[in-house]
DNA sequence: GCGTGTGAACACCTTCACAGCA
DNA sequence: TGCTGTGAAGGTGTTCACACGC
């Protein structure tokens, strides 16, 4: 049916682009290039310009994009023009930090629960954190949209289910376990062992590489 | 010339495959069949079958995958048999929180440094925060061979390349902002802000769904 | 001339569906 | 019979290369 559904690879480039049209125009530029524009997201041209595409056609040819007008645009196709408000579940250390750290434009931690009854009523980025059953109660009055689990592996899911309960259809998971959401709930996972895992096998390749062009004296590889 | 590479996408599975196995070993199970690995891990049986493959074979048809013998396979192929030391650079909000929440086998955070006189000598996950100029020393001494950077964004790229300095070829970036590593060197981004971001994006969308179905009186779509 | 927008080719990854083996 | 291992098919995302318009 819908020949315009935008790949998620582009979606998650766009924060991207948007980031690098910022620099830009910091910089008081008017207009870049789909090379300059690639370059400082990291991207290729090509991508870039088929990336644009699912969103509309906004540059000059011969010249290149508008940083204001592109910025605007995709902006507002991705929902970064309103401001967004985040319920946090979890004060333990990365809760605390996402609390502290992540409340900058368009988004904002407006309330942290926690099951934790010593750390109800402690202050997290300026919030009050506040039981975990009062989860609905604060979504409701601070009108949060995205959730953000930062709770132990065992917690985590029946965080997801009361963050779903309360309402909240958008929800990041730093909990490394499988979630199991409603329909209609969108998860991120964000799993730091995972990544580390990566990078471990990544380097395992490197070194057994470094080895076999450097073989230990007499060993031989048919 | 090599066929036999494993896909980026299999290796970002293979972390969770092993931490479902893990789990069935728990609960004293001695074999799984593909459509129970998969379930577990949030994958499909035919995609776990074939990323198996990539490895080599394991199952006995008919019955299924010795967990122990597929943990220990997988564990040694994806290099998480030995351990790993990580040096952390930038001990603020969020790097403090990693490094007293992310020592878990076979990772460990051995050192952590800081530019900030004002933090070093303090004490973060067990580790005494050092100076950024000491890094490389704590590279020798430890045998670190993973960096964390948990810098701010303008100091990312410095944090990027006095690690590739000290010998290390494996980052992850939490700072957003693209680092220019130099070609060798492994670094993976993880990027809160455009999670939130793609989030937000999903749930404009999915606003906007709610809207057509029901519409505004008067309004129509043609 | 120059850089965008895009059909077409390509590479990669996933899923199907079934042969093969315990 | 039951479940793995895997060719073949399908789908998705990326890159090429060039026509088009400023």
């Amino acid at each position: 049916m819908n020949d315009d559904v935008v790949p998620a690879a582009t979606i998650a480039r766009i924060p991207v682009y948007l980031r690098a049209l910022e620099a830009f125009a910091e910089r008081g530029l008017a207009t870049v290039s789909s090379a300059e524009l690639a370059e400082a997201s990291g991207s290729q041209p090509a991508q870039l310009r088929r990336d644009l595409t699912y969103f509309g056609t906004f540059g000059t040819r011969g010249v290149g994009y508008d940083i204001a007008l592109l910025h605007k645009s995709l902006a507002k196709h991705v929902g970064a023009t309103r401001s967004w408000s985040i319920v946090l579940v979890g004060a333990g250390n990365l809760g605390s930090a996402l609390a502290r750290q992540f409340s900058h434009p368009p988004f904002k931690v407006v309330a942290v629960v926690d099951i934790d009854p010593v750390v109800v009523g402690t202050e997290r980025g300026g919030v009050v954190v506040r039981g975990q059953a009062e989860l609905a109660d604060a979504v409701l009055e601070t009108g949060a949209s995205i959730g953000i689990i930062a709770t132990p592996a065992e917690a985590a899911d029946d965080a997801c289910r009361a963050l779903t309960d309360a309402g909240i259809a958008a929800i990041l998971n730093f909990a490394p376990t499988l979630l199991h959401p409603e329909p209609g709930v969108t998860v991120r996972n964000v799993d730091l062992a995972q990544e580390l895992q990566i990078l471990a096998f990544h380097e395992s390749q490197r070194l057994a590489a470094l080895v076999e062009d450097h073989p230990v004296e007499g060993e031989h590889h048919p």
